[in-house]
DNA sequence: TTTTGAGTTGTTCGA
DNA sequence: GTCGAACAACTCAAA
């Protein structure tokens, strides 16, 4: 009676899961499958209390999924995936592709332990509709700008999505560690599991796609898909979103935005140093103050800037783990324009917080704002907080759900309460720079660059 | 090889 | 208030 083990990684769910469709089939009719989530402390560590609180009870919930079969084990995959298969006699473990840089090296280095004990690594599936490295210019090089590799992503094309294999027998008896309890940082975290997930997609197929166009970029209306958590953690696949989507404009825009994960994923598995280093590396050359003892870097943390729209995302990334896209960009650019800080600061304050925090999108989105990443917006494009606040949250909607010292502002002056005539709310910092006089600091410090 | 068209998300200024 | 132009120059990708 053949076991085989199915190594749980980035895809805790069963429907549309290649890689448990692998394990299961080569189990055969009696066999049984051992479902594996190791906790390595490498990933665990630097997730955040909110990841790490979503992760658990995301695992929780596929655990009530199967039957409370899961098995957890916490340690080293190289010496807990071998022990596992081990322990039941498996010669195989399944597993989806990771292209992640640890994640790779980490496969590869598991994948060497079990060959010399006469064991495979079978790696089936991916996190995205088409894998990493997969599409590639009429060169043979991958691409380096969005629009090219979307039209070769789309024309690549990928498999329908396959429903979860029935009455899969799920190993038992085996030791499992207990999950440990976590205390997110957030007040609140999306509903977990594959279930949720499945909801979450179905309520806003039916509600907020149709307007997604527009009203996604509107911070205040909450008219994203807000599926990104469930991404992260494979509780849902691109494919099944994917082929729900028709050609208006509102699902070609969306399916662009499952595109751009996409993108990043094979941007940073081809470059796999971008994580921390300027994909274009002119640009590295960039000044940035190192500062550590004004307090501005912190002010950005805590959302006290003096800027509404940047202190309602900065704390709304605190607050709930998860920030609306446009609001990244702009609390992003702050940073990077405004404070003139290295965006790496920043893009470890985000991962460190958000729920849905994936290393590829998060990097490569502060690459973008800042200027050194791949289809990088142009040196002269720099966020005005002010005009982005009006135009995208006019009346201050959003401003006001995360910045109650605006609450009696009149709406005219909640995005720049300073030229408020009746007087700024007491309670509310000054700004902490001139936006306009750190622009053009910013556009000296990008004439220099361009001028070695 | 050379050429050509295009490139997520913006701001400011002046008419 | 609205609109178009300027903001540079470069790289990418395909013909």
């Amino acid at each position: 009676m053949p076991t085989t083990v199915l190594w749980l990684r980035r895809d805790l769910r069963l429907a549309d899961h290649p890689a448990l469709v692998e394990a299961h089939r080569a189990a055969g009719a009696g066999g049984e499958v051992v479902p594996l989530f190791c906790l390595d402390e490498r990933l665990w560590g630097p997730a955040g209390a909110n990841r790490r609180a979503f992760l658990v009870s995301c695992l929780r919930a596929l655990d009530e999924s199967i039957g409370r079969h899961l098995i957890v084990r916490t340690g080293d995959p190289l010496e807990v995936v071998a022990a596992v298969a081990a322990e039941v006699g498996a010669t195989q473990v399944f597993a989806e592709w990771d292209f992640g840089p640890y994640g790779n090296e980490r496969d590869e280095a598991v994948s060497r332990a079990l060959e010399q004990r006469g064991r495979a690594l079978v790696r089936a599936g991916s996190p995205y509709a088409v894998e990493p490295g997969a599409v590639l210019n009429g060169s043979g090089q991958p691409y380096k700008v969005f629009t090219p590799f979307s039209k070769a992503w789309l024309a690549h094309g990928w498999p329908s999505s396959i429903k979860a294999p029935a009455a899969v027998r799920w190993a038992s008896g085996l030791a499992t560690d207990e999950l440990p309890e976590v205390a997110a940082t957030a007040t609140t975290l999306p509903e977990p599991g594959e279930a949720a997930a499945k909801r979450v997609a179905r309520r806003f197929f039916d509600t907020d796609l149709a307007g997604y166009d527009e009203q996604r970029n509107a911070p205040g209306l909450d008219a994203t898909s807000r599926l990104s958590p469930y991404l992260k953690w494979g509780c849902i696949h691109p494919r099944q979103l994917l082929q729900e989507l028709g050609s208006s404009q509102a699902e070609r825009t969306f399916r662009s935005e499952l595109c751009w994960r996409e993108f990043y994923a094979d941007v940073l598995h081809h470059r796999p140093e971008t994580v921390r280093h300027a994909f274009n590396p002119a640009m590295a050359a960039m000044e940035v103050d190192h500062r550590g003892t004004d307090g501005v870097f912190e002010a950005w943390c805590q959302g006290r800037t003096g800027y509404p729209i940047v202190d309602a995302g900065m704390r709304q990334l605190v607050g709930e783990g998860w920030v609306h896209n446009r609001v990244r960009m702009l609390t992003a650019s702050f940073l990077v324009k405004d404070l003139h800080l290295d965006w790496t600061r920043g893009a470890r304050f985000f991962m460190k917080h958000l729920v849905d925090g994936d290393l590829a999108s998060n990097q490569h989105g502060w690459q973008w704002v800042a200027g050194t990443g791949t289809d990088a917006s142009p040196y002269f494009r720099i966020f005005n907080p002010v005009t982005q606040g009006e135009r995208f949250d006019r009346g201050g909607t959003y401003v006001r759900r995360w910045v109650p010292e605006l609450a009696a502002v009149n709406d005219k002056y909640v995005h720049h309460p300073w030229d408020d005539p009746a007087g700024a709310p007491t309670a509310y910092p000054a700004p902490i720079v001139d936006h306009a006089e750190e622009r053009e600091e910013s556009l000296r410090r990008y004439a220099a660059v361009r001028g070695r």
